[in-house]
This record gives structure tokens, C-alpha cells and sequence, in this order.
DNA sequence: TCCAGATACTTGACTAAGTCAAATAATTGA
DNA sequence: TCAATTATTTGACTTAGTCAAGTATCTGGA
């Protein structure tokens, strides 16, 4: 059982032979522009300026990467051609703001047009639900390459628990302790089996399940669960590790031990392992106590399981 | 619990952006080249050359969409520089073979590390498991743009079960049942349970999993349960929507039996339901029969529920 | 308040990159 | 055998882009 990563050269190269397959996709697709009256360039420009207002020339040449030269003649030209219409900015008069005037509106009709049905021709060639793996994985690239530290508006949110979500934190679980501990399949089974039953038994008035979602990604979760009238049992907290430093882990806690109290829980208890140190700091934080120890052998390891309670 | 669905105009839009946004991405790794003594094209030349054996002209025109008379010059210069040789195609006169010179090697080596390099830094900055997700997402982008009815020469293998496995597999089902039919998340928690307690109990001897992959991808699985000496349980049969029509299905269900029969088995047993038809079709092709039927409510809809036996 | 940088463009002077059509030579298929 | 096709080359262009040096403004201290 084997759990394959990729090194740094595979990386590098395969991101390379992506750049290569995606230059040669965009040369394809610009030969479309080619019958047209305008360049792959002006057609960005035009883009740009058809979806965006109040731009300036030094946005276009930045957003673009366009030399600020080429730029203004460019805009110069479409100037003349009563495609586009300069307004002075008060503030500054170095600076106008550029927009499209309504001939130039008409000019990127039948272009824009033309790019929707060759991407709509694109598609069509794939099944729908490979057209979604397609644009998702786009996005995911997209996001990866172009998120320059440009962190998203709302760094995650917490939602109840959807269809998909009790396999994909029995995978992502099973695959990250398997990666960091070296823990074998029965720990992922043994997740299955807890949020098997956690579904099945779910009672709304007593038990919850937090979600945390980050860009539409799941990247952590958390369980209460019901013991007892006075037990609630927190249970399966995991953060993934690509969005460890957020303060996911507390948060979800918290919102664990916050509805804990106001259903009139005693006790919140939980069961982990002493390896798991991050996760034991968190739960310290909180003001839970270790009750106790024990020695077990799971997951294909020797460990030292524990128990922590938090009188509320 | 929604399923999100992206529609048509949805996925040209987010196609049309990531080419816009790759557009920019390939002309700032291009900006690297400026300083270099050739050009992008060049470049994608000399990599081609450097890459492959025996290219033609033509070969190279149509692989890197060049222009026939743009590449016929750049060569007779790469030649003139003692960078590329040509040799007589004994069989064609017309065509020559084209390949690298020492000095042409030694004239892409820097060029070649240098564009390493940057992607190495540009990967640098994402986290290693960020750095495996966009190496992910950009050969699914790759396969599924570049495979132009390029099958894979192997359509699909089928492995036992891995860790991260399971989870997957009870998304898939969750997500396609909850898609197709409506049925709600306790049908995802009852795959979750299931295979929980079959890893859990798993026993080598007389039960076995089957996991159908294409392309690194889980696309189908089967599990075979033991019920008593002489009965076996066929499980959770499924195939992705996308790879179906392989004979995947029909291949899992037949390993099955073969699994069963080799064991001494003297019953195969399933349960399904009456709307899977796709399903039932495979089995009754394999000879099972049916031995009855029972109406229940489950996974938030009426069902209709059957066994099937296969005497072995 | 002034002024030494910066910033937002513009212009001039180029060059590289690519296109298109026509020509040449060799090959293929009826 | 020869018309059509294919591989490559050549000539004559155009376009797209670069680079550096302007001009007109603005900004942040002394």
C-alpha cells in the first residue's frame, strides 16, 4: 500500500510539459482571431475594457503585461476609430479613464461571440462530467498559480455536513495519517464506520457536524456527537494540512464546545492519540483535561491513546 | 443539499477565463527569454529537437503550429550557427531528419535549466501537498483537452483496495446516487458503514476487493463479502459515469464470480434496487437470478429492493 | 512652499516575429 | 505515365512588440 508523491523534478517537469501542451492550446484557439479585425492582444484589450470600468491605461498594460508604449498606440487607434472614449479623471490629470463607446461595444459583440463558441465548441467534445473536471481543474490551477498571496475575501467557512463530504474526510483522513504516521487501511475504515453511523443516527436537536470549506474545498471537519442527557463526545477534528495556520482547528473546536453548552451538555469529551500533538494543543487551549491513558496497538501501530474531558 | 451543477454558459465562462489567465501566465514566463538569445519559439524549437528523434520540418510545423516558411528560415539559421544538422531521409528526398548539434546541446542546456529553474521557483512558493494538487489539476487539464480520441493504451486496470480508497468510493456513490436518483446522504453513510466493517473484517482468504482505475483514477469497484461457507455476498458495485461503456461493470462482476467459484462458494447473493438498470442488465447477463423483491423506504425515496443469486 | 523624485502616459526609431503566396522538387496513386 | 499531393524554400510583406527618450503631472518630504 503505497502512497505515491511526486518529486520535485517529476513536479517541475510536468509543469513544464503543461506550459508547452498550453502555449500550442492558445495558439490554436488565437488562430481563430486571425480572419478577424483584430489581435489576439487588442481582443484582451477590448475584453478588458468591456468588463471592467473605469481602467487606465496602466491597469491595461499591468493587468495585460503589455508594454505601456504598444499600449497607447494601441488605445490611440481604437481612439480614432471611435471604438474607445478617454474621460479625465479629476484627480489626476496624467491619468483617463478609458472605456468603450458603443460602436466599440458592437465591435466585441460578434468577437466575443466568436471566443464563446469556440470554447462552447471545445466542450461540446467532452461528456458534462468531464466538461466539470475540466473546469474545475482549471480553477484549481488558476487558483494555485494566480493566488500571489492574493488570499481569498473569506478565508473559510463553516456549514453543515452535504452529500460527499463523509468520503471525502474518510479519504482525506485516511491519506494524511497514512502519510504522516504511517497508520495502515483500518484507520480510514474506522473513520467510515464512525461517519457512517454518525449520518445514520444523526439526531439534529443533540449532535452537529461542522464542515470548514475554503474556496469551495473542504479542508477540515469536526463531530459532536451525544453520549449521554450529560456526555457529548467530540470527534474526527481534522484541518488539511494546506490550510493549517488559519485557525481552523480552534475554530471548529470552539463552535464544538459552544453548541455543547447551549444544548446543556456536562461533560464534552474526546479520545485521541498522543502523536497527534497539534491537535492536543488545541484541545489544551480550550481547557480540556487528560483523563487518561492507555497503550493500544491500531493502524498497523503501537500508540498511546487518550482521553480529554472539558467539564462545560 | 444541493448539488452543484455548472452549466453551459458556467463552464465556457471559467474555460475562457483560465485562457485568459494562462494567456498572462505563459507571457510572464516568457518575459524570462528576452535576455536569453532566443525567442519563445526558438525555445520550443531547440526543446522539441533536444526531446525528440528524427523530426522532420513538418513534423516540427505541426506539432509546435508554426508556419512552414517562418520554420524553414529559423532552422536555415540554427543550421548556419551550427546548432542543427540535417540528415538525407533515404526514403523521401523531399524530407530531411533534424537534430541537435553538440553545440546545439550545449546552446539549450542554459536555456533548458534557466526555464527549470523559474518553474521550480514558481512552485517553490505553494506548500508540497499545493504543489501535487496543481500537478494534478494540469494533467487532467492536459488528458482531458490533449486526448483528442487518444485513448489510453491501457483503457483500465483493476488493483485491490489502498488507503484513501474507501473514502473515495463512498463519495463517488454518494455523489452519484444523490445526482442521479435523489437518494439522500444516509445512502452515502450506509457505502461508509459497509466498507468500514469490511476493511475492518476483512479477511484475505475469502473476501477481496477490486478496484477498476484508468489513468490513476479510481473509475469502478466491487467488493465480495463472505456470508457463510458456502455463500458469498457481491457489494457496492459501481462504475463512473465517465468510463462506462468499457465493459468495466461487466469486468468487475466477473472477477467476482471467478473469485467465487475459485473458493468453492456454492451461492453468490446481491442486493439492489429495481431502478438501477444499468446494473441488473450486467447481472442477469452473468446469470443471476432473481430471487425477490421487497418495497422499502430508504435514502429518502421509495424503493423497490431485490435479491439476486447466482448458484455457483 | 518648493522641488527632487516618481508616475502616467506619449512618441520616435527600431527589430523580431509571423504571414501569405508562389516556386521548386520529390512522391504517390490512379 | 502524369496529375495531384506533399515537403520545403523563397520573396515580399505586415504586424506586433521593444526600448529609450521625451512631456506633463503628481507626491512626499525639507
Amino acid at each position: 500500500m503505497t502512497i505515491h508523491h511526486h518529486s520535485g523534478n517529476e513536479r517541475i517537469d510536468a509543469v513544464r510539459a503543461f506550459n508547452r501542451f498550453y502555449t500550442r492550446q492558445i495558439g490554436l484557439l488565437d488562430e481563430g482571431w486571425l480572419k478577424s479585425a483584430f489581435s489576439l492582444t487588442e481582443a484582451r484589450v477590448l475584453y478588458e475594457l468591456a468588463h471592467r470600468d473605469g481602467l487606465t491605461a496602466t491597469d491595461l498594460a499591468r493587468d495585460l503585461g503589455l508594454d505601456p508604449g504598444y499600449l497607447s498606440r494601441l488605445l490611440k487607434k481604437f481612439e480614432e476609430r471611435g471604438l474607445v472614449e478617454r474621460a479625465a479623471i479629476e484627480a489626476d490629470a496624467r491619468r483617463s479613464s478609458i472605456a468603450l463607446t458603443p460602436a466599440g461595444r458592437r465591435a466585441f459583440a460578434p468577437l466575443n461571440r466568436d471566443s464563446h463558441d469556440q470554447v462552447a465548441a471545445l466542450l461540446d467534445r467532452l461528456a458534462a462530467s468531464d466538461q466539470d473536471r475540466l473546469v474545475k481543474a482549471m480553477q484549481t490551477v488558476q487558483r494555485l498559480l494566480g493566488g500571489d498571496g492574493a488570499e481569498p475575501k473569506v478565508p473559510y467557512l463553516l456549514r453543515p455536513l452535504q452529500v460527499g463530504d463523509v468520503g471525502w474526510i474518510v479519504r482525506r483522513q485516511g491519506l494524511i495519517y497514512a502519510q504522516d504516521y504511517g497508520w495502515d487501511e483500518t484507520y480510514e475504515a474506522l473513520v467510515a464506520e464512525i461517519l457512517g453511523a454518525f449520518v445514520k443516527s444523526f439526531d439534529p436537536k443533540w449532535e452537529r457536524s461542522w464542515i470548514a470549506e475554503r474556496e469551495g474545498e473542504v479542508v477540515g471537519s469536526v463531530f459532536l456527537v451525544r453520549k449521554s442527557d450529560e456526555v457529548a463526545k467530540l470527534r474526527l477534528l481534522y484541518v488539511e494540512p494546506s490550510a493549517r495556520g488559519l485557525g481552523i482547528g480552534k475554530r471548529l473546536v470552539e463552535e464544538c464546545i459552544g453548541f455543547a453548552r447551549a444544548k446543556g451538555y456536562r461533560t464534552l469529551t474526546l479520545w485521541t492519540n498522543d502523536i497527534l500533538v497539534s491537535a492536543r494543543r488545541i484541545y489544551e487551549a480550550a481547557g480540556f483535561k487528560l483523563a487518561e491513558e492507555e497503550r493500544h496497538h491500531s493502524f498497523g501501530k503501537d500508540l498511546v491513546g487518550q482521553n480529554w474531558n472539558l467539564e462545560l
